[in-house]
DNA sequence: ATATCAATTGACAGCGCTGTCATATCCTAT
DNA sequence: ATAGGATATGACAGCGCTGTCAATTGATAT
């Protein structure tokens, strides 16, 4: 039933070498040849074993996606453009979820046991590494013990001069920014993320150029820092709405704070983006849930996962080490020009 | 540095086999050269190597996981639990992400191709079918005439006398509505899911055995039906919430949708629950988000995938042939008993 | 002590492919 | 026509493991 690359090469009258090298798009081979072998193999609907190609070759066509557990959209959009490129490629996607917290107290011995297990046995030909991973240090230096190639997904740091795949956060962050700075609004907040994040100090500081640059006062008591958590949102808004001059529009640096604020802005009465404008970012599903929807900045994530597969298989691991993919600002219903105070809408 | 079966014979004293037989916990080994053996292996950080394993075994010790896309996070539960199944006994998950919609036009040449080269060349030991992909005739049989064991979770119709993993959503339903009923509401409105899917039978079913059993009038106005999306739970909401005698309670078939009764409910100037409860089903991470946060059935999910790899693992493929697991009711803030009319709360 | 059988162990081939290196073929320049 | 070099092909070993089956050991019964 199986047709092995000796049937192919039976029938096509050559070696099994041949045939071995058409399969795998090696030079030097008679064009004729070639197609020979082709038509062959396609008649037999014959599929090389990876098992076999990978224990001579000491190559295993796989590639791992590790990683902890940000939120479930983020893992399934990189997961969906990482396996796009390897299908490509005829590589497969091995999915390699870890638990950080879980390992108990801290101590990283766990965690790199887990990891190490699952790898050791498993020789992957590459690993990609999403946040917060890339910035483990345990993590990390498995992955270089094993030497096993890897892509860190936007980490914080740099990873010698390994490639990595990113977006620019301080950019996009700006951009916002702007935008909201462009509907007339000066009473601008931000609430931060959680500070462990990579990303949190970078959309702050996009936030902060852009208020430079337009020559607007950032005022301490506008600057609100969360957790990246709804609930954190819902705090950081009644601070912010209860302050005696509150801002007209709020920036959240992600979308579930942006929630949390659009939440507690109808609590307390005023209307979005009517009294108060709303920014996030990320894009998540939630951001088309919300009334009204938010306008927030799309991470190119599928983008991301599929970048980083496809570093990981052409080997252009040297070429250029950073691979900054474009962002999209997306305007939605959450943000308006600003209002006159004490004026009704409409 | 890369340690093999041989090192590890060599170190123990014994032959390959039996280090083999050890490795494979294989029957009819001393106790002592067993432990011998694994003595050495751990000195020597020996693991085998998957891909001589399964070219020798023709197994692969890979299982694959195909799906659409349903909400991410479903996939994502799915995973952890498969994934963890995985490790206990040395496989790997492969994710295979498949796109129904997007092979053109609906003639199920395209997926059935895409499914097939991505299956043939990795031999699989084992497939994991989520929803909707479960119910689709092309991908079945292209499973089964590659010989691949597969196991659907919540399939619509059953597969011969293969076994399946599920949850029981007439059970889980019936269980939300006698909640409901138990805080004293009698005019219950139940917004039903898309048509197409597996559950929304079932979950209705669910609604109508426990009216039935309370002896409560199901008015034919009071049922909806939504498509699990956000939008309908709205639409559906106005329409219910606009009657001259409006129901106090609303169970939606999902999450997606009770937040967007919620939502429209909010806009009405009606308190949740005060003036009306509201029930969902999935406990999504959307549920905790809502304000107030949602009562929900949180599905098993992360049971159901680690179920479905653990039975292709031990191929206990002819036993029992439908493993239902356990879901719950989670009440939270979101309903509430039934106030006396036109008082208002406190 | 010896036959008998089960429990334990090992020798060896070979899974399906690719790397290495040798060989055969073709073309170009003399 | 012939050497020289490039191009194309093939023979063969072996990747690291497991299946088969034979050999050895130990225990039990006579």
């Amino acid at each position: 039933m199986k047709s092995t690359i000796h049937d192919v090469a039976k029938k096509a009258g050559v070696s099994m070498k041949t045939v071995s090298r058409v399969l795998n798009h090696e030079p030097n081979v008679a064009t004729k040849t070639r197609e020979k072998v082709m038509a062959v193999a396609k008649e037999l609907h014959y599929s090389p074993s990876l098992a076999a190609r990978g224990l001579a070759s000491s190559k295993s066509y796989l590639i791992a996606l590790l990683y902890d557990n940000p939120s479930p959209s983020y893992i399934a959009n990189i997961q969906k453009g990482a396996t796009q490129a390897c299908r490509e490629r005829g590589y497969h996607l091995v999915a390699e979820p870890l638990d950080v917290e879980g390992s108990d107290g801290g101590v990283d011995g766990d965690l790199s046991v887990e990891i190490e297990r699952a790898l050791e046995r498993l020789p992957v030909d590459g690993a990609i590494l999403t946040p917060p991973l890339c910035d483990n240090g345990s993590i990390v230096r498995v992955l270089q013990r094993l030497k096993i190639p890897y892509v860190p997904v936007a980490p914080i740091s740099s990873h010698g001069n390994l490639p990595i795949v990113q977006m620019d956060d301080v950019k996009a962050s700006k951009e916002m920014t702007q935008y909201l700075i462009s509907l007339g609004h000066k009473k601008i907040a931000f609430i931060k993320g959680h500070p462990q994040h990579s990303a949190t100090p970078r959309r702050f500081e996009g936030f902060r150029e852009a208020m430079r640059k337009a020559e607007l006062e950032i005022k301490p008591e506008y600057i609100e820092i969360g957790d990246y958590h709804f609930r954190s949102g819902i705090t950081a808004a009644e601070n912010l709405l209860g302050l005696e001059e509150p801002p007209t529009a709020i920036f959240a640096s992600n979308d579930d704070m942006a929630a949390g604020v659009i939440s507690a802005a109808n609590r307390l009465g005023l209307s979005v983006p009517g009294d108060l404008s709303v920014g996030g970012f990320d894009d998540t599903p939630l951001a088309r849930i919300l009334w009204p929807q938010l306008t927030t900045v799309r991470q190119p994530i599928e983008e991301l996962g599929f970048a980083a597969a496809k570093l990981l298989m052409t080997k252009d691991l040297a070429e250029d080490n950073a691979r900054t993919l474009e962002h999209d600002l997306i305007v939605r219903g959450s943000t308006g020009p600003r209002q006159p105070q004490a004026v009704d809408g409409s």
